[in-house]
DNA sequence: AACTATTTATAAGA
DNA sequence: TTCTTATAAATAGTT
C-alpha cells in the first residue's frame, strides 16, 4: 500500500528500511489491538527492532507475560527457567562495541573542532567547510553571549525602575521573568542516554528494561546490581 | 477497510466477530511477517481465539520459543540471578553505562563547538571561554590550511625544477617528503577504543577478551548464541 | 514529520 | 468458508 508495489524481501537501504520498521510496527501493533478488542480475543506481539529495542503488545508486560505463560501451557514448553544467560551477553557485548565506535567518532569530531587533531582533515576543502562551521559556531555564541549581556542589563534597569518606581514585589518577579535565557533546557534529545524514554535518537540503544509510559509497573527484581537503591529512581531495577 | 467503518469495540454479533476474527487474525499473521522480512526483525505474534485455538507467528513453534526466551531476557526476568553469569554481565553493565554517560558528556561537549546547542553555556564567562578555544582551533585549521597549501605550490614548483633541471626521481622524493602533512598518525589516544592496548587514556575500560598483538576490534557479537566457535579465534574470546 | 498516490485489508453481501 | 466489491486503512515514495 503506497507509491508502489513491495515485493516480500529485506530491504537493503539501511534507511527505508528503518523508517518502514517504524511504519509497519506501528501499523502490526495497531491491529493487534483491533483484533483482540474487536473480537475480544488474547493477541501477543513482540517485535525486536534491528538494534534490539523491544516493543510489544499489550502494552504493560505483565499481560504480555501471561500470554506467554499461555503460550508455554500449550506447547507444554518450560522454559521460564533455562539457564541461557547467553543471549543477553551477546547484545551487551554488541552494545560495548557499538558503544565504543560511536565515542570514537564522536571524539574524532570533537578533535576536528577543538583543532587538536586535524590529521583527519587532509584536504583544503574539508578545512574550508570546517573553518565555517566553527564561524558559524561563533555568531551563535556570540549571540548567545550579546542576549545573555541584554538580559543583564535589561534584568538591572528592572531592578532600578522596581526601587525607584513603586516597590511591588510580585510584580517585579513577573516583569523580568519573561526574558531570562532559558536555565538549562534538560536538552531532551539526550534523554536516551540515561534513560530510555525516547526514541529518535537512540542509534545505540539496548533495552535493559521494559519501556513503559510512566511506570512503575515493572517488577523487575529489585536484586540487580547495587542491591539495595530503592530509594531513589522510581522506576527500579536502575542499574547505573 | 470495508464497506463502513467500524468502531474499536467487540463486535456483539457472534457471527461477525468469528467471520471477521478469521480475517484479521490472517491479516496480522500476514503483517507480522512482512514486518519481519522487510525489516529484517525478529517478530513474534500469538493470537488465541475465543475457543482457545492457538494462532502464532513465525510459523514453527520453535522459532516463537526463542523470541519468548528474548523477550523474557529484555524484561530481566530472570537475569542478573544466574549464579555464573552474574558477574560478566555485571561489568558489562558497568561499562555499557560509563559508555554512555561518557558518549553524552561529548556530545554535549560537541554541541557547544558546533554551537549547535549553547542552552548547557549559561554564563557569559563560559560562552567568552568557548569563544576563545574557537577561536584557537580556527587558527589551527588556518594554519593547518596554508601548510597544505604551501605544501602544494613547493610540489608544484619541485615538480617544475626536477623537470627543468635533472631528472631524479628519488631526489625529488626526498624533498617534499619532509613537509608533507602527517597523514593520519594512528591517532593513538584513542586506540583503546578499538583495541585495549593503551592504559592512559581508558578512563572506561572493560577488558573483554585477552590481549594480543594485532586483533581487530571489531564484531564481537557474531559468534550467535549457538557458539560452537572452538575453531575461528586463536584467542578464544574467552569471557566466562 | 507530513503529504498523497497507490496498494492492501477488509466489511458487507452473496 | 470463499468470492466479490465497495470502501476504509496502511503505507511507499516524496518533500
Amino acid at each position: 500500500m503506497g507509491r508502489g508495489k513491495v515485493e516480500l524481501k529485506r530491504i537493503e537501504n539501511r534507511v527505508s528500511r528503518q523508517v518502514t520498521f517504524s511504519k509497519r510496527r506501528k501499523g502490526l501493533l495497531k491491529k493487534a489491538h483491533e483484533l483482540a478488542v474487536l473480537c475480544d480475543v488474547d493477541v501477543g506481539v513482540v517485535v525486536f527492532s534491528e538494534r534490539g529495542k523491544m516493543s510489544q503488545y499489550p502494552e504493560p508486560p505483565a499481560s504480555l507475560t501471561d500470554l506467554i505463560r499461555r503460550y508455554e501451557y500449550v506447547n507444554n514448553t518450560q522454559l521460564l527457567q533455562g539457564t541461557h544467560c547467553t543471549y543477553h551477553q551477546q547484545e551487551m557485548i554488541a552494545e560495548i562495541g557499538r558503544l565504543r565506535r560511536e565515542y570514537e567518532q564522536l571524539e574524532a569530531s570533537l578533535m576536528k573542532y577543538t583543532g587538536e587533531d586535524l590529521s583527519s582533515v587532509a584536504s583544503v576543502d574539508e578545512l574550508d567547510a570546517l573553518e565555517q562551521q566553527l564561524e558559524s559556531a561563533l555568531s551563535k555564541i556570540r549571540a548567545r553571549k550579546d542576549e545573555l549581556q541584554i538580559n543583564l542589563i535589561d534584568d538591572e534597569l528592572q531592578l532600578q525602575i522596581n526601587w525607584t518606581g513603586r516597590h511591588d514585589g510580585a510584580a517585579a518577579g513577573e516583569v523580568t521573568e519573561e526574558e531570562i535565557a532559558e536555565p538549562l533546557p534538560p536538552s531532551p534529545s539526550f534523554a536516551y542516554l540515561l534513560n530510555v524514554k525516547e526514541k529518535s535518537a537512540a542509534s545505540t540503544m539496548l533495552q535493559l528494561w521494559p519501556q513503559t509510559e510512566d511506570d512503575d509497573g515493572d517488577d523487575v527484581g529489585s536484586g540487580g546490581a547495587g542491591g539495595g537503591g530503592s530509594s531513589s529512581p522510581p522506576r527500579g531495577l536502575q542499574l547505573w
